[in-house]
DNA sequence: TTAGCTGCAAAAAGTTTGCAGTTCC
DNA sequence: GGAACTGCAAACTTTTTGCAGCTAA
């Protein structure tokens, strides 16, 4: 999203008790400078050989644990990530065809959260939700037509 | 949800264009009077040995794209399935620690999908969304405290 | 110094594919 | 009769685990 310095990432990430190995802060920095989610492979791709695709899960896992990252569900067949940290909670649209996918947000009068806990009868407590869009962009609906 | 006789399965399936095989009609009557979206795996299980897995797949995939079915993401890491067919669009609560499943309606003022069209820039259309709350069951967060 | 991180190899879990035989219509 | 469906075996993809060595703090 906006440019940090690398510093910051590493900050980040003792912050909440991880080390800040060069892989990481690499990671850290290709999710942060990303605007949309992205997959395991992805990252791999764009870190180059940094760092082994086992090590991306699990440094993944550990940032989704921190609460930095986040895994988003977008009925592909692989996970994606993006970061958390410093954005606002928002939304995907994904095309059915190409799998593009686009940020966008939803205003909503209340806290869904809420709204969904009140309407359960065996929840205690409701800490997330996800809201994804799916249909096609404009070129795929073009293609297809 | 509701029981309906084995021969309404057959004749949904035949109006989508499938064939009405006992294991198919089985699988929807298990489909449809499960609340709740099901594995693969719970799927198998209710089936005792009348359809084979693979079979399941592939007959799941073409329940879904006849519009009879439809897979749902709940951040496991396997997909569920339930019944769209005579039901209202609604959403679901996931306990985070058991995976306790609860089926919510949450209104919506205007189509969602409308209003998230209207927010895109690359999108021509919308044609459904996914809304999934996540958080802990009244047991597990006891069983946590 | 040492808990945490990493890479390698291997395995697990979920899902898909090819093919030959069977069944619905 | 012929397209659609099924089962078996095998493959494929994504993700996880075990273990030994390495490194940040």
């Amino acid at each position: 999203m906006k440019k940090e310095s690398s510093l910051d990432y590493a900050t980040l990430l003792r912050d909440v008790g991880l080390r800040a190995t060069p892989g990481r802060v690499h990671l850290l920095s290709i999710l942060d400078e990303e605007v949309n989610p992205l997959t395991v492979y992805q990252l791999e791709k764009k870190l180059g050989n940094t760092l082994n695709q086992v090590t991306v899960y699990r440094s993944l896992q550990a940032l989704c644990n921190a609460g930095i990252a986040r895994r988003v569900n977008l009925e592909h067949d692989h996970a994606h990530y993006e970061m958390v940290a410093g954005r606002e909670h928002h939304h995907h649209a994904i095309c059915r065809n190409c799998e593009y996918i686009e940020s966008i947000e939803v205003p909503h009068s209340k806290k869904p959260e809420q709204e969904a806990l009140a309407r359960t009868k065996s929840f205690s407590t409701i800490s997330s939700y996800s809201l994804e869009f799916f249909g096609l962009c404009k070129p795929c609906s073009e293609k297809l037509s």
